[in-house]
RNA sequence: CGGGGUGUAGCGCAGUUGGUUAGCGUGCCACGUUCGGGACGUGGAGGUCGGAAGUUCGAAUCCUCUCACCCCGACCA
């Protein structure tokens, strides 16, 4: 089957396709009968778990308390805020009635016109007017501020178009709804939230992000500013990873969430939402896989080290166990989790590229010709090479492989990245290089007018305004119109 | 919603000028030989050919309707 996919990913020019095809048959998730969900399958669902996991310790360091809010919010909720409610209305989906009843023709069930629900329900496609309703309750002192509450829920969209972990209908995430006494508290917790964001891709994910806030045009509906972090796929294509919304009063205006501040003044408070998805799951695959199948960073990885062991008899395969036990609970007390496979009903070939598919980042190898030298196999999923080790340390050997393989596909990618990042001044060069793939820093005039032609002519959007970028004087490519800065252009997902 | 495409075994596909009992690869089951990079042999199980209606002596194949999925666009994390 390795050829078979090797010729796959030679013959798809797409890279979605790919990796469609790719991770259904590395079990990680399969497409479910309804339109544009997904099934996550265990395995895939390990890495879910592990990445939310460490998520939600780091929000916790910053004082976020978890919490839970309905499914369904009652349609006059998404009426509140104007903008916000504009965002989501096209992908809704509506839930009418309540009850279902025996089809009066025989054939199974229909859905009882009788049990029409008095005020529509929506399934919810985020929950921020929900949370709202809900912080008015919750609020009423400066003495109740900051409330800094997240929530780990699935949603709900109706999207024209889906595409499997980068946009499907239904989707795992979390969601964090802050609540300020003052705007530079709200405005600092956005940006701080987005830093977690970028600390957690960069340090788990092993995935490089330039952190930016999105212009007018890209932000988030009903907030005041939105800041994001932007990945780049193998491809040179951006994928929006994480955002974090600083929403003003907007919300506690509409939601009438009102506190009495120290000073004995009634004041509406100031808010921030924030969230990342199960679109990280894409982010990784599409950042570190190579033709053999996924890489996972070993601090995401589920299983770290695999250990196969190689045998002709089951005098043979003892020998290898007994070897092999003591190295199973070293490299455990060393907190690496680790797999001993001593199926009998599988060749090692078919293990190794088992493995090599599911991106376990270590495999280490154990037969009799190792046994006799004292050696081991070890390999690494990331470069693929494969070399012979004593026995004597191995296991801090394969800790320290493991925090080799996590800094060199960081750095891989990184490399990717700035090889692929380029500066343009002139729309020749714009267009040239956003045509080779990757991003280009350009002149910006600021207006919304000139980033939607330029989307209109190229297809790339302005990923973001980089966080990092400085003052620097030049002209639109497109209008000449003068440029305060430049802004980060790219085609994207 | 517009344009293009595909529905045949768990997965990937062939078969479509109408003609026996619908086939190939892979996977699955049994037995044997194998086992340091996806093994091999022999035997076996598995299908209302997406669905409905029609034409016909006869339909996977032709006609009509319908459903689902994929790709490209508009929408979006």
């Amino acid at each position: 089957m390795a050829k078979e996919l090797k010729d796959l990913t030679k013959r798809a020019d797409n890279y979605s396709q790919w990796y469609n095809e790719l991770v259904i048959k590395a079990d990680l998730a399969e497409q479910s009968a309804v339109r544009g969900c997904m099934v996550i399958k265990p395995y895939g669902y390990a890495i879910w778990e592990k990445m939310q996991r460490q998520m939600d310790d780091m929000f916790k360091e910053t004082g976020v308390q978890n919490a839970y809010f309905p499914l369904l919010i009652p349609k006059s909720f998404l009426s509140r805020e104007a903008d916000h409610v504009k965002g989501f209305a096209k992908e809704c989906a509506v839930v009418t009635h309540y009850r279902l009843k025996n089809d009066p023709n025989g054939k199974g069930v229909v859905v009882d016109p009788e049990a029409r629900l008095e005020e529509e329900l929506i399934i919810r496609p985020t929950s921020e007017t929900i949370i709202w309703n809900t912080f008015k309750n919750w609020i009423s002192s400066y003495r109740d501020l900051p409330l800094l509450i997240n929530q780990w829920a699935n949603v709900f969209r109706w999207e024209m178009r889906t595409r499997l972990f980068l946009r499907t209908a239904e989707f795992l995430w979390q969601e964090g709804h802050t609540a300020h006494a003052t705007k530079e508290e709200a405005q600092a917790k956005a940006e701080e939230m987005l830093k977690v964001y970028a600390k957690f891709a960069e340090k788990y994910m092993a995935v490089p992000v330039v952190t930016g806030v999105k212009t007018a045009n890209e932000r988030f509906a009903g907030a005041l500013e939105t800041y994001t972090i932007e990945a780049m796929m193998q491809d040179g294509k951006a994928l929006q990873s994480g955002t974090s919304h600083f929403l003003g009063q907007n919300f506690a205006k509409a939601f009438d969430v009102k506190f009495i501040n120290s000073e004995n003044q009634l004041d509406h408070v100031w808010a921030t939402s924030w969230g990342v998805s199960t679109r990280l799951m894409g982010a990784l695959i599409m950042t570190h896989s190579d033709d053999n199948g996924l890489v996972l960073p070993p601090k995401l990885a589920p299983i770290q080290v695999v250990i196969i062991p190689i045998y002709r008899s089951p005098e043979q395969l003892a020998t290898v166990d007994a070897k092999v036990a003591p190295i199973v609970e070293n490299l455990k007390k060393l907190g690496i989790s680790v797999k001993y496979d001593n199926a009998d009903n599988k060749r090692p070939g078919f293990k190794f590229a088992d493995y090599e598919l599911k991106g376990i980042p270590v495999r280490l190898v154990l037969g009799a010709r190792d046994i006799e030298n004292n050696t081991i196999e070890v390999m690494r999923r990331d470069t693929l090479e494969k070399e012979s080790v004593t026995l004597d340390g191995i296991e801090d050997y394969v800790a320290r492989l493991l925090d080799d393989i996590q800094q060199n596909i960081y750095n891989k990618a990184l490399q990717l990245r700035l090889s692929k990042t380029s500066k343009a001044d002139t729309w020749e060069e714009f267009v040239q290089q956003i045509e080779n793939g990757g991003f280009v820093l350009a002149p910006w005039d600021g207006t919304t007018e000139t980033e939607l032609k330029i989307k209109e002519l190229t297809k790339a959007t302005i990923r973001c305004i980089p966080l990092d970028s400085v003052d620097e004087a030049g002209v639109d490519m497109l209008t000449g119109k003068p440029s305060q800065r430049r802004v980060l252009f790219a085609r994207n997902y």
